[in-house]
DNA sequence: ATGAGTGCAAAGGCTTTGCATTAGG
DNA sequence: CCTAATGCAAAGCCTTTGCACTCAT
């Protein structure tokens, strides 16, 4: 039984992607993903601060954009405005995402192989159409969360 | 057999719609919807403002926010920063996205009614799971586009 | 008429950048 | 050692807001 996120990132394989392109591993980084994994979901700017105020804003903007660049660390949209951060399938599997439309918390799910498959191939196809190459896909369910369900509309 | 998107927005469906959220159907409105129509894609701001260059800048960021409360327009992720918009599927069908991960380029596609169908299944089980009630899906295909496998990487 | 909608310009907020300092390999 | 990385503060950029004017009903 897999859990939902693994609340460990593997060093070496860290190092060697920021090695890739020419960027080393600094605590500060390694701090910024302990808290990306330990979230388990896509968390902004403003929540990585909150949980390690040792960083520094303008270092993680800039870390989280290395991240980006080293296929770390991907940027996920919600319904609201603020943009969010969460570690690349690389780290933390394939999966998907719980949108809540009203206020914009985002919660880390799972669909069966079967389906992913099924997405791929359809969309694989669809793309070559367009004449575009397919990387990957992403899929969101859009729904209200058991929170603002309670909550007055 | 029918277009990819339709040259023509309804006008009695968009002033119902705005009149249900107390607003109006102005002529700066309608260029607006009809640019979002004409696109038959995600554009940005600043697209709009080119393809309707006597709408000034201001109202139309408060026309499109208008346009969300409506259920006219959504917001769409490319892989860029720029926030693009597009008629809701009230208005243009359901359907997805080809995301260039090069250039942020968006287009519309669709896929078979039966993978739509699985999919919103499998999300809804899996939503309950978590306490969320699904109220749609987002399916986008991230890839290169035509363009940008000509240029140079 | 008369309040909603508009347009300009100023303000706001998130993100990026310049530069001196610190630290990783 | 020596350059990359950091941190603070300033600058940027997209978006929002204040306010007077115009238009839709």
């Amino acid at each position: 039984m897999a859990r939902t996120h693994d609340h460990h990132v593997p060093d070496d394989l860290v190092a060697a992607r920021l090695a890739a392109i020419d960027q080393r591993l600094t605590s500060a980084r390694r701090s910024a993903l302990a808290v990306l994994s330990e979230a388990g979901r896509p968390v902004t700017v403003d929540e990585i601060l909150d949980a390690a105020p040792s960083l520094s804003q303008s270092s993680l903007y800039r870390n989280l954009a290395v991240f980006e660049q080293a296929g770390l660390v991907v940027r996920v949209q919600s319904s609201d405005d603020r943009t969010r951060y969460e570690l690349s399938e690389a780290l933390a599997g394939h999966h998907h995402h719980l949108v809540c439309s009203r206020c914009g918390a985002v919660a880390d799910v799972h669909v069966p192989d079967t389906l992913e498959h099924e997405i791929d191939r359809v969309l694989a196809s669809v793309a070559k159409k367009s004449g575009f190459t397919l990387d990957h896909h992403r899929l969101d369910a859009v729904g209200v969360c058991r929170t603002c369900h309670g909550a007055a509309s």
